[in-house]
DNA sequence: TTTTCACTCCCCAGAAATGGTGAGGTATCG
DNA sequence: CGATACCTCACCATTTCTGGGGAGTGAAAA
């Protein structure tokens, strides 16, 4: 059992923890200190790659990413509409291709039991960071109730040294939208055709088509629905 | 001071909370344990206006919210761009607009020394986590120094009740797309045009309609743009 | 004071998206 | 075995979006 006290031991190391490989040290002597299977701390970008840290084998890793797992991995899918830790049994693996999935998972040894925390950061930036075991239901729920509030801390404590190791995540962050390209977008988000869009906003369809062009440029959008896309996952807009 | 000991029994309390009364008494009994000037956890939404509970005054609120200070407020436009939380100190209030601000929270009792913590949801969810103060540097440092750990993990919890709370915030009962409709809705969001999008593929534009108008039905969605969005902010596509 | 930026308005022609309807094959689930 | 869901292809006419132009105001920053 990792007690309350070791928690301020082990943040210390973790932030003194310097790049990539740091962190990787870090996360396999956390594995080791809770005495667990795996550890895992990674984001997931536009192509659906990984990166990160962790305990996971190479093999796993590898057919993870080729098989393009996280297009049905019922964690990436679940913890993305949370916020809320969530245990691994509370998710959804009733469909097939989850079920198929968990099969393979367990061939590369992962654990049947886990928990896993979300974690957002500016420009919908996303990553999750994840306590995996072989256990029983009952050992693994005292497991979680004895170490959830320090894995949340845990992980961002990750998310942190993860974004300052990875400046490229955040270069083109300093470009705003004006509150009316905002509100375009915002209301092209909504499903509005551009002509409600300016009806809604008061100003002619062509002075709503400067916004939209100002805001795709501003994006690097290529299209309308780009735009709405990277200003939605950059967190620019709320719909 | 709070010490590690009372952490746990104060996220027990917060745990128990009910409703917005219950958070409303929890920040206020927090504010007094932490024995500082102000404590607020608040979120805002694509319109700017603020919703949470907190000690801050009623005239201060009905003050910030009637000026529209959230879109010169510099903690709400640093927080915006971090992950980490922030000193108040850290952030640019050289702008003659943060100036101004400064000078009008002042004359409303909110204190020189703050610190906040930015905390993100599914959705684009943006809340903030504020602790408030009037005091030196020095003491300010040595209590953030002290607590800081503990304001995350607060704040969290904070964030955690509050979704709770607002079942709009939480995405309506995801149908879910097919692996096809997936792909096309993921392509889509990447800008690809429907041209585009049905070559990567390898299938007839025709077939990529029948997949865009299927998803767009599945999502309750006005047209592709809004479907994109739709299935985006529901996390049924990562891009 | 000059420059920059947000906001507003206008035209045109070609490219792209949309709405409606229809049809046939292959899995999978109960 | 039948219902259901998924994948694939096609046509038509109409609406909507896009990519080029150009121009003037006022407020704020340098």
């Amino acid at each position: 059992m990792v007690t309350n006290s070791r928690l301020e031991e082990i943040l210390e190391r973790l932030e003194k923890a310097d790049g990539l490989e740091g962190l990787q040290s870090s996360i396999v002597s956390l594995r080791d200190e809770f005495a667990i299977d795996h550890l895992v701390y990674h984001w997931v970008d536009s192509l659906g790659a990984h990166s990160g840290v962790g305990t996971y084998s190479l093999e796993w890793r590898q057919k993870y990413e080729q098989q393009q797992f996280h297009r049905v991995d019922p964690v990436i899918l679940g913890c993305y509409q949370r916020f809320h830790p969530v245990d691994w049994k509370q998710l959804d693996w009733s469909t097939k291709a989850a079920r198929h999935f968990l099969r393979v998972a367990t061939e590369y040894e992962v654990g049947n039991q886990g928990y896993s925390v979300p974690i957002r950061g500016p420009n919908g930036q996303f990553a999750l960071f994840t306590a995996n075991h072989t256990c029983s239901d009952e050992e693994w729920s005292a497991f979680i109730e004895e170490h959830r509030r320090m894995l949340v801390l845990i992980a961002h404590y990750f998310n942190e040294k993860a974004l300052e190791l990875e400046p490229d995540r955040a270069p083109e962050a300093a470009q705003n939208l004006s509150p009316r390209e905002v509100d375009a977008m915002t209301l092209l988000a909504m499903g509005y055709s551009r002509a409600q869009v300016a009806d809604t906003l008061s100003i002619s369809e062509h002075t709503l088509r400067v916004y939209i062009e100002s805001a795709r440029f501003k994006l690097g959008a290529l299209n309308t629905t780009h735009a709405v896309a990277r200003a939605l996952s950059r967190g620019l807009i709320v719909v």
